[in-house]
DNA sequence: GTAAGTACGTACAAAAAGGTGAGTGTCATG
DNA sequence: CATGACACTCACCTTTTTGTACGTACTTAC
């Protein structure tokens, strides 16, 4: 077994609810503790929109309603919130252009693009062997459906 | 911008509803197409438990309560839930020993690994910005409430 | 003049996720 | 002899997330 997990698993006791002297703990994040901010940015690039925008727009900038009609079944809403947590969080740009009929652009930042190749990765790894999966949960039902 | 997202973009009017000759297309999974079943798998994966669980995998064999005890909070429940799903996609091996204390070990198959160094390497950038993000994100508070 | 597009915000409802506390059966420890 | 560990499962409830439908302010196209 690879043994490359043992760093972040040091961290797992930072990030504790003291404000004072563990304030730079607090600020590196540590995913493994309970309640830790680094939580929430992860649930934004991971949630399945977060993951579908990301890749849209490592294909190039992007509109609104361009990302809404690429990505199937979003709702407006839904877009909206994912931009504007992905904004917030500092990994994409959005441009507005102050037109009578609205113009907004969306670009991926530095951060963003590397995190969305990531994401990518990992969404391209998922199809791929996604044949693998299906087979394998088609054969377990046949299993069990066979033992009772 | 970088034009590596084309491929799969080009799998977005896949995953239909006919069922009879688009079986294939259904196969490959399609993450854009909505409804599509390769969005469970990766949901499970990109759940938060659901990463934290490949992460700790990732560091060797584990126990139920082993897991269970590094990923803070957790409830037992969400994490046999976790493991189900990632056993039934094929990322886990679950093992029983049938003693009477019960004894149950869990290893992440080939393509769990595969998995979880993707998500791995995912987790440790956002762990390494996020002190940037949070930066960003108080110059933004700060930025509102200045302007307001 | 009516519809559609643009980029959202908002109110309400439905659905999903998640937490809580109990129970299972056996054994080791105090 | 009572407690806790083990690896869960179940029922019930709360919280969070997500969808639906509508409104906005303005313009272009039919």
């Amino acid at each position: 077994m690879v043994k490359i997990a043992d760093g972040i698993m040091d961290e797992m006791s930072a990030c504790s609810d003291q404000p004072a002297s563990l304030a730079s703990a607090l600020q590196r994040g540590a995913l493994f503790a309970a309640n830790c901010p680094s939580r929430t940015v992860f649930k934004h690039v991971t949630s399945l929109w977060g993951v579908l925008v990301l890749i849209v727009l490592l294909a190039g900038t992007h509109r609104f309603s361009e990302i809404r009609r690429k990505v199937n079944g979003v709702s407006e809403k839904m877009l909206a919130q994912t931009l504007q947590n992905l904004e917030a969080d500092g990994f994409v740009l959005r441009k507005v252009y102050p037109v009578v009929p609205p113009h907004v652009e969306y670009t991926l930042t530095a951060l963003g693009e590397e995190t969305a190749r990531h994401v990518y990765a990992l969404a391209e790894l998922i199809e791929r062997s996604y044949p693998q999966i299906a087979a394998l949960q088609n054969a377990q039902q046949a299993g069990a459906s066979a033992s009772r």
